[in-house]
DNA sequence: TGTACATCAGTGAACGCGCGTTCACTGATGTAC
DNA sequence: TGTACATCAGTGAACGCGCGTTCACTGATGTAC
């Protein structure tokens, strides 16, 4: 990676311009490349052609630098989602294209990805080093909530038998994160007559959906 | 946690006598607790009583230590599989029991399951610091094969309509993986009416192998 | 258009810290005689 | 049973390193007159 920076002007010079941006942008690609635990202000600085203590004219320290980065990447998130939710189809077409969706953020925005669902290190009490409520997830319920609107949203008349559609999400949900993380760790095993991830998700979602009027009805 | 050493006698003494069982179950706590990148040496070193350096009597360093770790996790694992699978019962029930056993596993030993399965932070260049072969996970063949077998043997007259039973190992693992992981960070929610991790992978598990040979048959 | 000045985004040196690892060493153990 | 000695699992001090963070400071910007 080479020294970068962005805004109207490339010109160097003793100010930035955009440096809160550039930082933020650093940040997430150096999480994807090294996880959450992996990433350093000392780093970012560097790639953004500052001195570290530069940092500190725009966040309070580097939490706040990596909560700015999660809270981002699930705004980024939760629009693709809606996005994806808002096309033509039938209702479970739709749903099935906000999986991919899901899967192809995370393939696409590992640094995003990360940062929203990475456990954070926590220190020995389990506290956030620097005080602060016990490690209280961002934006989990949120996620959560977010896919069972759109599943309700989706199947407004709910799934035959009266299954609880927190559950379906549920499921969904973690099948996506799932193959999302190893497939991201590498781990999915690939080749000729496996199936790739959209696949398994896909093939996944209907089992889960049917399933359930199935057994239900 | 408290300074602690096992062994025949407890007398504290100049050796340890135990050193690198006590080391590996110190390894096998921190990680539980912090995470493969909040794992130190030191740490591990201060909780049985020893100094750092006495670690290297044992170990090549802390690479050598967390692979040592993450090996008799897997063992651990196999052999905590292969024992659900050959109790009594359908193979649908014998192959969700080996499921549950997964899920139990991961809860239960956080410290090995993160060992085996979380990232190593890896380098700017994707290689294990202290040189060796680009990023090749230890266990990952291994415990995808693993399943896989245990598919052929349960259900050794295959899935209707010649269903690859890779493809139903790995939408169950990406599951098992899913509910293990978002359950072990917290993020699972849990409540009244709401679905345990158990309940998910076996309601997961029922759907999947039903849609397959429904589908399929 | 030119100048004084307030603002504030940067610098760079320094800090204390904890890390993994090394080194020469020392004390306990167990075996040969 | 007693003694000399080889073995080796430990010590503890030190190392170089990179980290997050602080501090007094400086140089660029833009506004008021």
């Amino acid at each position: 990676m080479r020294p970068w920076r962005s805004g109207p002007s490339d010109r160097r010079g003793y100010h930035h311009g955009n440096l809160k941006e550039a930082l933020i942008e650093a940040a997430r690609r150096f999480i994807a490349e090294r996880g959450i635990g992996g990433f350093t202000l000392v780093d970012a600085a560097r790639l953004v052609g500052v001195s570290p203590a530069a940092l500190y004219r725009h966040f309070r320290g580097r939490e706040a630098l990596l909560e700015e980065v999660a809270e981002r990447g699930f705004t980024e998130l939760a629009a693709r989602l809606a996005r994806a939710l808002r096309g033509p189809g039938t209702p479970l077409e739709r749903f099935t294209r906000m999986g991919e969706a899901y899967l192809t953020f995370a393939e696409e925005e590992p640094g995003y990805y990360a940062a929203i669902f990475e456990a954070r290190p926590a220190g020995p009490d389990g506290c956030p080093p620097g005080g602060g409520p016990p490690q209280q997830a961002p934006s989990d319920r949120d996620a959560f909530g977010l896919l069972v609107e759109a599943l309700r949203s989706t199947f407004p008349d709910g799934f035959s038998g009266g299954v609880d559609p927190r559950f379906i999400a549920l499921e969904v949900w973690a099948l996506s994160h799932g193959i999302a993380t190893l497939a991201a760790a590498g781990r999915l095993p690939t080749g000729p007559g496996l199936p790739t991830k959209h696949d398994l998700l896909r093939a996944g979602v209907l089992a889960m959906v049917h399933g359930a009027t199935a057994r239900a009805g």
